[in-house]
DNA sequence: ATTTTATATATTGCGCACAATCTAATTGTG
DNA sequence: CACAATTAGATTGTGCGCAATATATAAAAT
């Protein structure tokens, strides 16, 4: 049968910060599921949106800058949206390494689509905006604690 | 060149606990990389140790539980940490279905060099226990709704 | 006891993530 | 100017994560 181990605290995995914040991420992802599906986009390609209807016509590095995902991640995921026709991706004139990344009317038009998105996170969720703010600020300050530690 | 809009509070990347639960997630990877790679784990497999170290020869379903993840994911894994000779797949004589996972003397000897992970984390974390523990703590209480809030 | 229903795991396919490598374009240096 | 070093993005390969499906075993229902 099953056999337990004496614990030892640091090696359990309820005491884990990093499974908290793992485990909560792909309950988030689950949540958003259903809502995004409506949309037709997985939830990073949610993000890159969410970046794109911010400030529009960006380069590749840009949008990986500010989601912390390089160009292997993001070209296939872009070329998924290009083919879903939410954008466009054309060459810089001024720098032609760069390809810049433009939402076409029907990727302007999705936004409208997702503004119902939040309130189904919120209500899942079920925290209070202050709340949210205060974790979201929290982990926020975390995550650039652990970036800075990398190149160590 | 790039076009900034309108901003809409509820749809700013910057303002989504989701993304920041998302990127710190990614950053606690990149800092368990280097950390892991001594012991020739990859982060969800040392998920799957830590519960093993805890309670050992126990079936698929058990570990899947504790990590929210299905036989989709943890078949491959497993499978991958047999072939590494840390554990041992035997089907149940009880329950012909379940397959019970059980630690070699091999795996049970990787917990040792692990209990130096926790202290390289806390590190880069750059956190006291007390605030990893609220954070933590939070976290699961956020997860658990959300899971809750999928039946739905 | 037979049939139905539920459960445990495995398999397939798709979309991330990321390391490693490649190409092409730009910048920096002598 | 020539050439080295850097930068932007694309490509390849591996390992998740999960939906959908398949298979085999067990439990429940009639």
């Amino acid at each position: 049968m099953a056999k337990k181990s004496i614990p030892n605290p640091l090696l359990q995995l309820d005491n884990q910060l990093c499974f908290a914040v793992y485990s909560a991420g792909h309950a988030f992802n689950r949540v958003y599921k259903p809502l995004l599906e409506r949309l037709k986009l997985t939830y990073p390609q949610y993000l890159a949106m969410l970046v794109l209807w911010e400030q529009d016509n960006v380069p590749v590095k840009d949008i990986g800058e500010r989601l912390f995902l390089d160009s292997g991640t993001l070209t296939p995921l872009l070329k998924r949206l290009e083919a879903a026709g939410l954008i466009k991706r054309t060459r810089s004139v001024e720098d032609e390494r760069q390809m810049l990344i433009a939402l076409t009317a029907q990727g302007q038009a999705l936004r409208e689509k997702a503004k119902a998105v939040p309130q189904g996170i919120l209500a899942a969720s079920a925290c209070t905006v202050g709340e949210m703010a205060a974790m979201k600020n929290d982990l926020v300050a975390l995550r650039d604690r652990l970036n800075a530690a990398i190149g160590d």
